[in-house]
DNA sequence: CAGTATCCGACCTGATACTG
DNA sequence: CAGTATCAGGTCGGATACTG
């Protein structure tokens, strides 16, 4: 089996501590796979940015977006947030090791998706098509 | 480098089919990290599965939300459907050879996260308590 | 510069009820 | 059995305006 769910974490029933890592799991999936932590962290992965400097790479993102993003990934430990004490203040973003690690660990994802990109756009299009069809002419009729 | 997403896909001025890759990332990071996709892979990893079925696998969701997972895996190719007419109705879900490919590329991260657990909870723990801690005794103070 | 505060519409979700 | 329809509550995200 492919699970390191383990079996049967759907189950009711199963050991506290492997809901609670469930939930982590999905959190942290749920966070990377939200509007803008992704575009954020491969905007860090090159090296430290200001946030003006990230809120012009990451095009289309708002400061409350931006700000909101990197509070959570700093709350996570996945980016470190220095702030210079000057005048005008100056704050530096950047991926800590174990941010790099779990960009890592979600690249393999990305890989998986470019590689199968066009097997779930065909799968789209036909399951589309198919519902579109249904209305002026059922399938197997 | 570690991103496989290219460098400064942040950036303004990509190119349109990496524009495209990105959103699509972005798609199944998303429905990944939704609040019942992995949960309901993982009812179906060890095998097929009727709906009822999974609806009791899976704790907690409803019908509705079931049945908006199912479409969507379905619609991208990861499930398949197969309805038995039959009175009563009977209708099968399986993980497709492109949903269980997917499978394992989601457990690489969900290895990850279940690896540095423990990480992100202190990590967290420290952020909460220093953020509380500023109310009353700010840090560097 | 680096944010926070506020308002507001769109969307997501759960609960409940109904149907082929 | 296997769903769909409808409604209410909460959350998300963008736009705008303001501050240390």
């Amino acid at each position: 089996m492919t699970s390191s769910l383990g079996a049967g974490l759907a189950r009711r029933g199963v050991a506290p501590d492997c809901v609670q890592t469930i939930e982590l799991v999905r959190d942290v999936l749920a966070r990377v796979g939200d509007k803008w932590t992704l575009l954020t962290i491969t905007a860090l992965t090159p090296g430290p940015l200001r946030f003006t400097a990230l809120h012009e790479h990451v095009a289309g993102i708002s400061q409350r977006m931006l700000s909101q993003t990197l509070r959570a990934l700093t709350r996570d430990g996945l980016v470190t947030r220095s702030a210079y004490p000057q005048v005008p203040p100056r704050v530096e973003y950047a991926l800590t090791p174990l941010g790099r690690s779990m960009s890592e660990a979600v690249d393999e994802l990305v890989r998986w998706v470019r590689d199968h990109q066009r097997d779930i756009t065909r799968n789209r299009d036909e399951f589309d098509q198919a519902s579109t069809a249904k209305t002026t002419n059922p399938p197997y009729a």
